[in-house]
DNA sequence: GAGCCTACTTTCCAAAGGAGAGCATGAGAC
DNA sequence: GTCTCATGCTCTCCTTTGGAAAGTAGGCTC
């Protein structure tokens, strides 16, 4: 309300506060990084490559049973950019490339691991808020 | 490989191994938690309700900055309806709905601080893993 | 020389998601 | 009385993302 003397009366949906304790900066950088490491694909790879060890690219394909391998392919290569596997390639043929973690990635999916536990622990308590709420609406 | 005599020659990948020690009633419950869980927008709403407690539909848009409407109304009735946020609306007009986190939604979000400490800590590292990446590329 | 094996790549199509307008409704401004 | 605004959605396009399936390279086997 402050600055609202020289802004639009127009409500603005976009609008940001600029007033934060916080480092803004540090801020987004983490958030995009939630925002990538959040990704559904990329949690379950972290998981198969963390259980088995070294995988070939078939293996995690087959590990994780209903991912597309147009997006194997890419999240593999987000997390290989990201530094949260390795890609070793063996130049034979036919062409065998294994994938495994790397240090961050391990300490990413310990990080993970919480959220495993969590989701063990709850989901008949999800299972039960899930139906609940489906009655509520009717 | 056992199986494979009366299964077609063909490459399945779609194929998943049977014999597999943990449950795989749960564990595809567990994955499917996972997948609506580990959403960018459920993450960043989960984090906002726990940093400030109760917040309006609106607020919670203001501290996220860059989420559309839709997604916002999509996501905390996801959310009420897994049972991590409690949505409370005083009939008042203009109207007024507040949302604030239920207990579960807390451990939740207990559970992922470890990874957001991850991404504090390891931001630096994933940037220079990506400008090493590109550079690799070239 | 036909086919296979593997890690992709490409193409086509469906689904998810963003931008912006619209809606209901009563309080306050004029 | 009429006009506008404020708020929490909902609806309608339109762009982007993601899935299914076929194609590719190239040495190797039959």
């Amino acid at each position: 309300m402050s600055d609202a003397s020289s802004a639009p009366a127009l409500y603005r949906w976009e609008g940001h506060q600029a007033a934060k304790p916080v480092d803004p900066k540090l801020e987004a950088l983490v958030r995009d990084i939630i925002g990538k490491v959040a990704d559904k694909w990329t949690m379950l790879i972290l998981e198969a490559l963390e259980e088995h060890g070294t995988l070939r690219f078939t293996d995690v394909g087959r590990k994780l049973g209903d991912i597309s391998q147009k997006m194997l392919t890419k999240t593999l290569r987000q997390m290989e950019a990201d530094g949260l596997v390795a890609r070793t390639v063996h130049p034979v043929i036919p062409p065998h490339v294994d994938y495994q973690l790397t240090e961050m990635g391990q300490s990413l999916g310990a990080a993970f691991c919480g959220v495993w536990l969590w989701a063990e622990a709850h989901h008949a308590a999800i299972e039960a808020s899930r139906a609940a709420f489906r009655a509520r609406q009717d």
